[in-house]
This record gives structure tokens, sequence and C-alpha cells, in this order.
DNA sequence: CGACTTTGACCCGCGC
DNA sequence: GCGCGGGTCAAAGTCG
């Protein structure tokens, strides 16, 4: 059995002790979760991986369904949109969470977790989101934000909106039917990640490598398979495809686990470097690591405001005058993987007054019914980091 | 040179 | 057992 490392699965092993319903531990595909420590919980985000193997995304959920600033809400099972309370709601297993970083993260009985109010931690929050939403029994998290103010900004990108991750039991894949599987469904900036394919390739802290595209029935896109390059010997995979019920929307299915720490360093990281040519439109950028592995980068989150705000500056300007050409809000290692998450949000909250413009140009509404089953985010591209096509543009 | 993407071929699970 | 469709492999080519 593969170490828990990463991603969602990790998400959900992050919670896990304390959100996972018995239900949900016991579905065949989910894994058992092992209890976080206290250590693990709170621990820096970049902390020392081998000293606590949790995902900073788990450490952030963590935080949250710990924080004194959450509270168990009622009658929220049917909301589907937002909750201007500042609570956080685990109603299948009675969990009662606080979190003083993001305050509007709610989780309903249906495993929905809405976000509504402008949070101190967008990037983080989306994290947040992501993982709470792995690590719901049901697998649904949906983070809405009505207003600009709320259309996180990264590096660029929009980070905001709505969020629906899907559990394993809702995923149609049949086959390896014994790996646990989380699905996510995030808006695809179509417009800024297509790749030559059409495809749109999110990234997220681990090093992603392609191995495989497949056209898949039913559907006019592709799907990409992509698996952990951070390790040799990890198993960790991902596919990612366009939804075919609504093409602006991109799945992203993650299989197995990692079986390494999370990476410290995004240049530690196996084969990250491939990063676009000069040419946005080049169709052999791309993905996933190459966004984040650029020669410097390290893996901290963002928080130059100053080079992000000049990025975004240029992408805002390129959306307004490019669409569907391969564009992506390039993930910057050199400005994500450099500070301190204190300063990474203090950062974020000056990028989100400059990116309002942006955001609303990227912010799409993932309001389509997704049927439950998979994520809807438009913060969580931002998370996962965009690099198809033109994670290196600053190189230009 | 190493790591990446691309892509056709092969493998495997499932339904008929 | 066969066919379909999804998932993986691996060679070839690209890029820094």
């Amino acid at each position: 059995m593969d170490n828990f490392q990463g991603d969602l699965t990790d998400v959900v092993r992050g919670i896990g002790g304390h959100m996972l319903s018995p239900e949900i531990s016991s579905s065949p595909n989910i894994l058992p979760l092992p209890q976080p420590s206290p250590s693990d919980l709170h621990m820096n985000p970049f902390g020392d991986p081998f000293v606590s193997m949790t995902d900073p995304l788990l450490q952030e959920l963590n935080a949250v369904t710990n924080s004194s600033h959450f509270s168990t809400a009622e009658n929220n099972a049917n909301n589907n949109n937002r909750f201007l309370v500042p609570k956080v709601v685990l109603e299948d297993d009675q969990i009662k969470s606080q979190c003083s970083i993001f305050p509007r993260i709610r989780i309903s009985h249906s495993n929905i977790i809405h976000e509504s109010s402008p949070c101190n931690s967008p990037a983080m929050s989306a994290h947040v989101l992501a993982a709470a939403a792995a690590a719901s029994p049901r697998g649904i998290i949906n983070a809405n934000t009505n207003s600009p103010r709320n259309c996180l900004l990264v590096d660029g990108n929009t980070f905001s909106s709505q969020i629906q991750i899907s559990s394993p039991r809702n995923v149609g894949l049949k086959r390896r039917k014994s790996q646990a599987k989380k699905v996510v469904c995030i808006p695809a900036p179509a417009a800024m990640n297509s790749r030559s394919s059409g495809e749109v390739v999110p990234s997220d802290l681990w090093a992603w490598r392609k191995y495989g595209q497949k056209p898949i029935k039913g559907s006019p896109f592709p799907r990409g398979y992509y698996r952990c390059s951070s390790s040799k010997g990890c198993s960790a995979r991902k596919q990612v495809e366009r939804s075919r019920a609504d093409p602006s929307m991109l799945v992203i299915t993650y299989t197995s686990e990692h079986n390494h720490p999370w990476p410290i360093q995004r240049n530690a990281l196996a084969g990250s470097t491939r990063s676009c040519s000069s040419n946005p439109n080049s169709s052999k950028s791309s993905t996933t690591t190459a966004s984040h592995n650029g020669p410097q980068s390290n893996t901290h989150l963002p928080s130059s405001a100053s080079a992000v705000k000049n990025e975004q500056t240029e992408e805002d300007m390129e959306l307004e005058n490019v669409e569907d050409d391969n564009k992506v809000a390039p993930y910057r290692p050199e400005i994500h993987d450099q500070h301190q998450p204190d300063d990474f949000f203090a950062d974020l909250e000056e990028l989100e007054l400059e990116g309002d413009s942006l955001s609303m140009l990227l912010s799409q509404g993932c309001a389509g019914d997704l049927n439950n089953e998979t994520i809807a985010s438009d913060g969580i591209s931002d998370f996962f980091g965009w690099t198809a096509g033109n994670n290196n543009k600053d190189d230009q």
C-alpha cells in the first residue's frame, strides 16, 4: 500500500481523522485514513515533510476545521450557493470546526462547501476548499462568490467561485476499481490554458508528467493521463479532461496515492523545468509540472505581490486581446515559491485589489449542474497552477 | 543529456 | 469468448 501523500487523497486522509464518517472510512473507494496528529495539523505547510507527511492543503484544511471562527450551522443541507456566516459545517460527522483563515467555508450535509465572502487567503482557501471537498463524505464542495471582490486572484489567475469535488463512489470509472479516486471539476480557463489539443492542464503542488492521452467516447475532448514525477516510485496519477456537459469545466480525477513526502522544493522535482518556449502558444509548452518547476522554483506559495501584479497586468491585457490561443496565466515559480505564507497572504490581498478586473474576466460560473459528482472551482484552477501553454510566459 | 510531450499500440476490465 | 472502451506503455521527437 502506498504511503499516503499528496493530492486529494491526501486531503482526505489529512482530514479523515476529523471529518470522515464511518461511512466514508469504510468506503471501498477510500483508503482508511490514519488519525492526524496534532503536530501534523498545525505544522508549517512547508515544513519538513518528513516530520509531517501531511499535505499543506490538508494542514490548511485542518486548520480550518479546528478554527474557532467556524461553528456548526444548521439548515445548510440545501443551500447551494452562498453562506454569509463564517462557519464551517461538517454535518455528516458532526464535526464542528473553526478557521481563522477561511471564515466562509461551509460544508453542508450534502457535503457541499460554500464560500461566499472575501477570504484573507484566497489561494489557501481554495486549497482548503478542495481539500475539504475531497474529505467530504460525499465529496462535494461548492464555493461560490457573487462579488468581484470574492474572485481570488493568484498569479494572474482568477481564484474564485465554485468548487465541487466528487467522491470516488460517484465516479463512473470502472477500471482499476481498487484504486481510490477523487474527481475534481474546475472551471477551465479555456482561453488561457488550452493546449494545442484543447486540453487544459491544471497543476498542483506535485510534479506531474503526462504519459498518455486518449479520446473519450461521448466526449469531444481527449483525456490526458498524468503520473507523479516527483518520485520515481510514486503511483499517484491524475486524469484531466474537459467536462462533456460543460466544456468550460475541467474534470480532474486523482488516482492512487503519493508514496513520498510532499515536495518542498519545486526544483527538486523530476522534470519540472519543461516549460513553454518563448511562444506562449506553443503546443509543446506545458503542463502542470512545468509551471511550477522553473529553474528557480521552490515550492513555496506566491508572495511577491509586485511581481504578481505585473504579471497580472500582462495577463489582463492579454486576456482582453487574446482568446482561445493557448494563453495561460503562468504559474511563476519565482513568485510563488519564494515566500512564506504570511507574506503570501498579504500580497494576495494586494493582488486581489489589482486583479478585480481580471477576476471578472476570468471568473466563470460553474453553476451548471455537475450532478454532485464533480467539483467546480474557479479558484482552484489557480491553486493547481494552470500551466498549459504559457507557464513561462514571463520569459518572453 | 535529461525530462518532457505526443501518439500509436497494447493491456485489461466489463458487458453482451 | 468477443468486442468495446478506458488506461498504460514506450518509442520518437522536442526543448532547455
